[in-house]
DNA sequence: TTGATTGCAAAACATTTGCATAACA
DNA sequence: TGTTATGCAAATGTTTTGCAATCAA
């Protein structure tokens, strides 16, 4: 089977969009451009990694010692960029969520379970049967996520 | 596209089988057969659903009211039937995890974000793309999960 | 009898909320 | 100036843990 539909994913979107893209959603539901904020966006876009709330508070922090951003608001700032579509969440159990800007396409995660690296990726053709197994039932799709668990090359030369 | 490989599927295990394996598993690591763990394994079985530890509690203390299992023992044996693969959990964010018995086939989920319904379904053509997916870039699939999330069609049939 | 298991209550986390103060527009 | 947002601390909800009592082997 060649491979002709996988692709690993880069981020594409330039920060000066993101913010603007965020301001004007601000402005459009009388909310406020602060500077925590712009602190938080700014954090999650910079890092290209996913993070939870918990580690986005700590990494504001290290970046921004003057500033006091407390979790709650890192919390009601998340919800927040989660309502609209800016950032998307993945869930890990008990140990709560995972955030990611959202602004890159769809895609689904690779996840090491040794080294918590997670690699993204899409794949047409099983974006393909989601809607025809949807359609089959009458499904109204929303939203879908899929994980793939397991070793990574590196985790696994390291074990050798 | 023809629909050939997707199934919806049923269980199929037995309760006397489930109840054996349960008992060898619990005699190989030193562990004894109490009326709690027995409690919960069968209730597990007979729900066919996806339970929260909550739950789950709730049922077994309707159903054995004679019987007090704390929330505590609940949590307990469901680690401990997760960690030796005799249920899985499906994680919902903050929300906790909902727990299934996992001697079924492996499955993935529709779940409907309106009523909470899940259905389990099995598509070759995806299982077949993501090990294609995995052998490419050398990582060693351990486990995967697939949620579709939307409105099912008895949901949307209630809102018109 | 001995060691594992249980229930209970307290502890540990993650997340949310009320409220007075501070900051945007 | 008038809201909205923030920090703080308290509240909530879920899961885990210590410990004395109980139960299985």
């Amino acid at each position: 089977m060649p491979n002709v539909t996988t692709n690993f994913k880069d981020r594409t979107i330039e920060y000066a969009q993101l913010l603007e893209d965020f301001k004007t959603l601000l402005k459009k539901n009388n909310l406020k451009f602060t500077i925590q904020r712009e602190v938080i966006l700014e954090t999650l876009y910079n890092s290209n990694e996913h993070l939870t709330p918990e580690a986005l508070h700590h990494l504001i922090q290290k970046r921004y010692p003057e500033l006091k951003t407390s979790i709650a608001t890192v919390y009601r700032t998340l919800s927040l960029l989660e309502d609209s579509n800016v950032v998307t969440s993945l869930s890990f159990g008990a140990q709560g969520k995972k955030y990611e800007l959202g602004a890159k396409e769809h895609h689904d995660h690779l996840i090491c379970t040794e080294c918590g690296e997670i690699t993204e990726f899409v794949d047409e053709e099983i974006e393909k049967r989601q809607h025809a197994i949807t359609d089959e039932l009458g499904f109204k799709m929303l939203d879908h996520s899929m994980q793939i668990y397991g070793i990574c090359k590196k985790c696994q030369e390291k074990n050798k």
